[in-house]
DNA sequence: TGATAAGCGAGACGGTACGTCTTGTCTTGGA
DNA sequence: TCCAAGACAAGACGTACCGTCTCGCTTATCA
């Protein structure tokens, strides 16, 4: 079969990447963390627990920042929102969704070593980006999904709204340092549902 | 004067401390956030820059996280909320003076630093409670005394409440990397006034 | 050739270390010694000096004083004498050896460093042992071959003759603090040969 | 009384110094090097050790070099040899008295440091020459009496018997790290009486 | 089938920062 | 002027980490 290379895109010569030593060092990461907090996520630590080379690691994310980040990303992950007919009722989903993910161990140093990562102009700032405007943009399409359907008044700061949407479960979790819960989720969804509501 | 010795309450003997150095550090260390960022927080460039020996700091504060959190408090500084006579005005108060601290240079890096820095059970654990517990004392104090006042529901969860008004600003200014501004402050203050205000 | 690995005696994994780096360490200590004496004997000192981390110093030589013993020896070197069919002879050629290297600039505080090194019962103990060993075993075994071949009388305590022969250089140049020459030299041999030789 | 202060010569005005703190900090040195080592030499170990303020040691030695002289200096102290009628026994006085002393413990570590110290062209340089000349003096006198007396050849090196005389204890406790005993002072006697003793 | 290219584990490399230790000075309050 | 206590500047210590490189080897594609 000719177009078997073709499999992949663009797949060159040479051997190929395990995906097994992508796979275990993203676990290694969070296992870390969750043990034994950032500090000892050191990138040989890393290679250790994941049973890999530095080299691998490196050839994959070309600073411990992205790592992070990567690694936030592979347990966040996408969250695909269902139109539900009601912007209340899809906040709620998305909000109590990522209460979930935020109340596994570890998480909330995970997500505290991104913003400290993220703080410097360094090499994983663009994956930072498309990270938090991925976010972001969740929200953001909710709150334009609904003004479109008609229960989101049409005047609404979009952007304003949507940072309000988001902050208190991150802000609970890494500035007050306790767990987010589904009643801070009922507070928020309440609040914005009676700021940006079309009244009926 | 037989007292002179407890003009300072418990001198002990030696040499004091010099307040210039203590002083001196902390200017470093928001100097060199300012001007190259985090990763250039290196407790030896905060040694060479204030003119201070690396004992003299470490003297004072046991790691690099209490001292962040130090520096970072010494600009945030507390806020003495006067009665305005409506939670709204307090609120706004409030907030707008917190944004033009954030919006100073070197701010946005020096505060991810400290919920990095936050985020490892370290030495500088209890001093980064007391400094949230303060930020969040101010809002919680604005609305129980609204409540007292009558223009904020008594059925308000303040602890909720206080989260959704303290997170959207540092928010803004960590996750989505930009100035937060009157504008936010507008969105917010409207937003909480229509959920906890009492109808007029 | 199936053997190619085999080429170094058990080679392990991983990169080898880089000859270039040993020998500009140990230039660098003698070269520092001698200009500017031991208290400019510096790690960091040798690491600028030689253009190398001090992690690769400490790999190759754990403490400082393992470093000085092994910079002194790479200059003492081993002396072989032939036999020279009289032990005063062989004698005067091994300590004359010795004369000349120690009147090498910065070798009377080299030395002067590893009796300081060697005082404490660190981690060069056993370095130093062997290096001392190999010191006066080459006056021993001259003594021997002397006993053997009939000029140096059989009753010889030859422990004591080779400290006698050994410690009046040394002492010159470490405790009086001058240089030892040629005229010490032949005093040496001339007493030694005195007591130990056999009357002809 | 006008002459008081005339009770020890030179008195200026002031506290005089307690001569306690002298001995003490004497003490503390050679304790500590005998108890743990030279590494274990801090002058802030002497100074709590001594129960005595760093600045009270200063105010004697101005560096560790000249307290570590000083205090080896306290402890070998000044032989006086009577006239024995002969240059063999005056010998073997003086280096059994000195055997004697070295075999105290601690004292092998502080005559190693004692030349380490010596190395550099520090402050103590001066004292250490007088130290040293010194002990090279009692040998030298002894060696000048019995060419006076008749029973050393008149023609001796006096300056190259002194070292042979000197070197081999000291070797033998500083470089071959094992204590000096009567043996290799009767050697030593036996071998320079050989040499420059007059024959009867 | 053999060459080429990229992957792999292992570990040394240069560089840099860490937090501690030591030296010798200085500043208190008091004798 | 001395004393004890202890902070100070300066700078070396030995370790830890980062991100790169070299080594010997393996696994794929391409010729």
């Amino acid at each position: 079969m000719v177009e078997k290379r073709t499999r992949d895109a663009a797949r060159g010569p040479g051997r190929p990447r395990e995906e097994r030593v992508t796979h275990a060092v993203l676990d290694a990461v969070v296992a870390l963390v969750a043990e034994q907090g950032m500090n000892a996520l050191t990138m040989d630590a890393v290679a250790v627990r994941a049973e890999v080379s530095k080299p691998a690691i490196y050839r994959r994310w070309p600073t411990k920042q992205d790592l992070i980040i990567a690694a936030t990303e592979s347990r966040v992950g996408p969250l695909s929102i269902p139109d539900l007919g009601d912007f209340r009722a899809e906040l709620r989903a998305v909000l109590n969704a990522r209460v979930e993910v935020y109340r596994t161990p570890g998480m909330d140093r995970l997500i505290a070593g991104v913003f400290g990562a993220a703080a410097d102009a360094g090499a994983g700032r663009s994956a930072y980006r498309a990270y938090i405007n991925r976010v972001m943009g969740e929200t953001g399409r909710i709150l334009e999904r609904g003004i479109a359907r008609g229960d989101v008044r049409p005047d609404t700061d979009v952007r304003a709204a949507a940072t309000m949407v988001a902050a208190p479960l991150v802000f609970r979790l890494v500035a007050e340092q306790e767990l987010p819960d589904s009643h801070l989720v009922e507070s928020v969804v309440e609040l914005v549902g009676r700021a940006v509501g079309v009244e009926h």
